[in-house]
RNA sequence: ACGCCAGUAGCUCAGCUGGAUAGAGUGUUUGGCUACGAACCAAAAGGUCGGGGGUUCGAAUCCCUCCUGGCGUGCCA
């Protein structure tokens, strides 16, 4: 299935070749290959909705220059059939194409039709993905960088959907392994202190409130029953109490962050089934390890990372990698998923390669991993950054901040910037639902066309649904704008899908809010004759169902009152 | 030392995989409601696209080289 903007850019490529061949045949040009024209939507509406390229590629091999080039392809174009109304040649030699109100009405039409599936397509042809994001240790509560993290691959898996692929949302819980370990430990002695123990927590271990709460809550319970216990059995005890309830309270904040995780994996899982075990096997069979001082090392130098790297320590207990390659293995050949997108701090940029090594020794296609590095969010209050540091016990939770501002403002902030660029999140601005938070401009453009909806209402004004010939009333260059925007969503959601890049669908909600207060702003809706009216209705229905399909898919309100 | 990411208007950022006079928001200045929501719109001002080379019809975009910032390079996770 194919939609409208495809059709007028493979149209602008085959008229070019028409045209060639014509200018062929007339012996004005040499045969020759076409493969690269490309289309582009200029600048300046000056310059047509639409430009191409074509008589550049083909100036080296025709030996003209692109401006004469231009003119002779032009002299044989035909725009018959086609959703263009004129062509000109401008500059140097682009030529560029004016759309016609078919193109216009057809793209209202479409919108209208398909509703809320408007703007998904089957560009990924139902591939499995897994998104797998925030996976935070469970030994404390979320920070800030997991409200990032949270968004965009919340996010990352709605647009994915749109765009054809079949997307999972997996949390990966870190429950076993030296976190836990540490997390045990930090419990045991809080919860010594309480039983009245002179002992010290070491600089190591975790400082934060939360662990105390814990000791404190298990103590109540349990009052010093398991002082007389083993430290094992005490710690297995703590964590037993502490784990699920940390885990619990992830899964809430997440859910009041609107995100439902398809999948909560515990890494203790693979250990008992015996998956951690395995992969070790299967990387000796690779031949890609090697001991050295009782250690198993990897040969991921072989491998194009810059150093090998130890899988088994000398103690026979894995590094923290093990059980990584073992989670991944698990994604994408275990369950079989297509593909594997991670998301992660971009801290941990240094140990993809290596991620991907080990996959590759396992005969996997490391490609089928996708990592997604997110650089740090800043906190700024009052013009200041706001230094989080995790050690003073003093950085903001998620819950936190969560409680202080808006979900909607929340997402919307988060996902509003690339990944791969630093986040300053204003804490003052997202508060304030002033007018300079754009996630309130695009639901205020939501807003304003429900009141003219409920206006007609009160008013008992008649909405007919218009012909193609009335839609063909939007002409003016607000109009255009607003349709030309709407046509363009499905490539948009494509695009962000392909590039993982959800932050364009904001940019896009945020365009499309503009062109409305513009044409809102020129234009009356009610009041005009009956078929401007009607037409402009339409137009701002389908503006209506974009808006709230974008939103939607970024799980942000698209209120009619705010 | 090496590797990854970034450097675009006073500030925060776009720039659609090489296109035409580099764009928004915010801030500053100035206009627009007896009008479907002024949480809006319009106008002015603001630039050596970090510097320097190169590739070509054409570079913010690709290559090289410097400068600056962030982060990595553990038998830590």
């Amino acid at each position: 299935m194919s939609f409208i903007v495809q059709i007028a850019e493979n149209q602008i490529k085959t008229i070019i070749k028409e045209a060639l061949k014509s200018a062929v045949k007339s012996e004005k040009l040499k045969p020759c290959e076409t493969a690269d024209i490309k289309t582009e939507v200029p600048a300046d509406p000056k310059n047509g909705d639409y430009s191409t390229n074509a008589a550049f590629t083909l100036a080296s091999s025709q030996k003209k220059s692109p401006r004469i080039i231009a003119n002779i392809l032009s002299e044989y174009i035909s725009l018959e059939n086609t959703y263009f109304s004129k062509v000109e040649v401008a500059a140097a030699g682009f030529i560029n194409f004016f759309l016609n109100k078919n193109y216009y009405t057809d793209i209202l039409l479409d919108a209208s039709n398909k509703g809320e599936k408007y703007g998904s397509s089957d560009y990924g042809s139902g591939k499995k993905v897994l998104v797998e994001f925030v996976s935070a240790n469970p030994t404390g509560p979320m920070h800030v960088g997991n409200a990032r993290g949270g968004a965009l691959g919340d996010c990352l898996a709605s647009v994915l959907e749109m765009a054809g692929y079949t997307a999972e949302r997996e949390f990966y819980i870190n429950d076993a392994g030296n976190q836990i370990e540490k997390f045990a430990l930090s419990l045991d002695i809080r919860y010594r202190q309480i039983c009245g123990e002179d002992i010290l927590l070491p600089e190591d271990a975790y400082h934060g409130a939360d662990i105390t709460a814990h000791a404190k809550t298990f103590f109540e319970l349990h009052a010093d029953f398991y002082m007389s216990k083993s430290e094992n059995e005490r710690k297995k005890a703590l964590t037993d109490f502490a784990l699920p309830i940390n885990i619990a309270e992830m899964e809430n904040n997440l859910t009041k962050y609107r995100i439902k995780y398809d999948n909560w994996f515990k890494e203790s899982s693979l250990h008992e089934n015996g998956e951690v075990a395995r992969v070790i096997e299967l990387l000796k069979e690779s031949g890609y390890t090697y001991i050295k001082d009782d250690a198993l090392w990897f040969k991921a130098a072989e491998l194009g990372c810059d150093k090998d790297f130890v899988l088994v320590r000398s103690n026979g207990i894995p590094t923290y990698i093990v059980p990584d390659i073992a989670y991944h293995y698990n994604k994408l050949s275990v369950r079989g998923f297509d593909t594997a997108i991670d998301i992660l701090g971009a801290d941990h940029h240094g140990y993809v390669p290596r991620l991907k090594a080990a996959l590759s020794a396992l005969g996997i296609d490391s490609a089928r991993l996708d990592v997604i590095l997110m650089q740090m969010v800043r906190l700024v209050q009052g013009g200041e950054t706001i230094k989080a540091s995790k050690r003073s016990g003093n950085a903001i939770t998620l819950l936190t901040l969560l409680d202080e501002v808006p979900i909607d403002a929340a997402r919307f902030f988060f996902i509003y910037r690339e990944a791969n660029t630093h986040l300053d999140f204003d804490l003052d601005l997202a508060v304030e639902k002033s007018s300079e938070n754009p996630v309130y401009y695009c639901q205020y453009a939501h807003a304003r066309i429900c009141s003219i909806f409920s206006k007609l209402n009160d008013e008992g004004v008649q909405f007919e649904t218009p012909n193609k010939e009335v839609l063909s009333l939007l002409t003016s260059d607000e109009e255009k704008a607003l349709i030309t925007h709407i046509a363009s969503l499905t490539q948009e959601v494509i695009g962000a899908a392909k590039n993982y890049d959800p932050s364009r669908i904001t940019r896009y909600a945020v365009e499309l809010a503009t062109r409305f207060h513009k044409f809102y702003n020129a234009h009356r809706v009610i009041g005009e004759d009956s078929d401007t009216t009607n037409a402009r209705l339409f137009l701002c229905g389908c503006v209506k169902t974009v808006m709230k399909t974008v939103l939607t898919m970024l799980k942000i309100d698209a209120p009619c009152q705010m």
